[in-house]
DNA sequence: CTGATATCAGTAACACTGACATAC
DNA sequence: CGTATGTCAGTGATACTGATATCA
């Protein structure tokens, strides 16, 4: 062993952690939307959608963290499946904005009902003051890594 | 529109604020960890190996939320590229401890130090006492997902 | 027999890099 | 010209499901 008990201790004081979380959340939000045929990345992009309607190929993709070749194909993919739709033409440059359909927005809020039940095991042991740090802990984090 | 703002309002809440932290991260981690030749799931290994020597496969897989098929790819990598060993044999039942290398210690300190930089960055804004309550409300996030 | 494990094999979904055209 | 965008094409790494064998 080269390795001593300190530096352990101390790497999985909260980079690990950090990791855990995020997979432990990534699959059990998979597992959540397998049912209704949606990915994580698939279903992130129908509720930035539903948020900021307009939005175009590219920034999408950046607010999902995939490439815009990545999101090219699936934007496509929602598109034909009756999820979104797209303007023809684009009013200036070459950015076309995207919007939900009625299809797409009910699909998202049964996706987010999905999404929530994970929420709500994840907190489930955290009082309504804690569930509200938390928010606005992660809040934080989130903004300052982006 | 069919969709009220009350409705946007309540599912952004927090299912959206998870998953977008949840990609934050790991697309922060997964930079981190490119220049190391390392995979998020590679370091997730390692950093289970480290805090619990002589787990099996199938005991890795569940710890980082893979199936036992891709754990043991990855481990036969990991063992090829000799940064873990295997016993040769099991000493009871099927399942195969496995331990760190001195290369694999090594190599799990540098991507350590990698996630750290992405911690801090992720923690810059915090004081030290919600740095505490950020890692006591995610590790109890984390085991009731879990 | 049942359950857990290791492992081989095949597949499939996914996102990536590269390249090119277009528009400001 | 430089930058941002959309899109086509090819590739590669990843994890998955299915199946088989071993062992308590």
């Amino acid at each position: 062993m080269t390795q001593t008990p300190d530096e352990i201790e101390l790497s999985s004081s909260l980079g690990y952690l950090l990791k855990e979380a995020s997979s432990a959340l990534r699959a059990a939000m998979e597992e959540a939307l397998k049912p209704l045929g949606m990915t994580v990345t698939h279903y992130s992009c129908l509720e930035l959608l539903a948020q900021r309607p307009g939005l175009s190929n590219s920034e999408l993709a950046r607010g999902t963290f995939v490439t815009r070749q990545s999101m090219n194909v699936l934007l496509h993919a929602l598109e034909r499946d009756g999820y979104v739709t797209r303007a023809a033409h684009a009013s200036t440059g070459r950015a076309i904005p995207t919007s939900l359909t009625d299809y797409g927005r009910a699909e998202r809020a049964r996706a987010s009902a999905a999404v929530r039940t994970v929420e709500a095991r994840m907190t489930s042991g955290l009082s309504d003051s804690e569930r509200g740090a938390a928010f606005a802990l992660l809040s934080r984090m989130t903004r300052a890594l982006t």
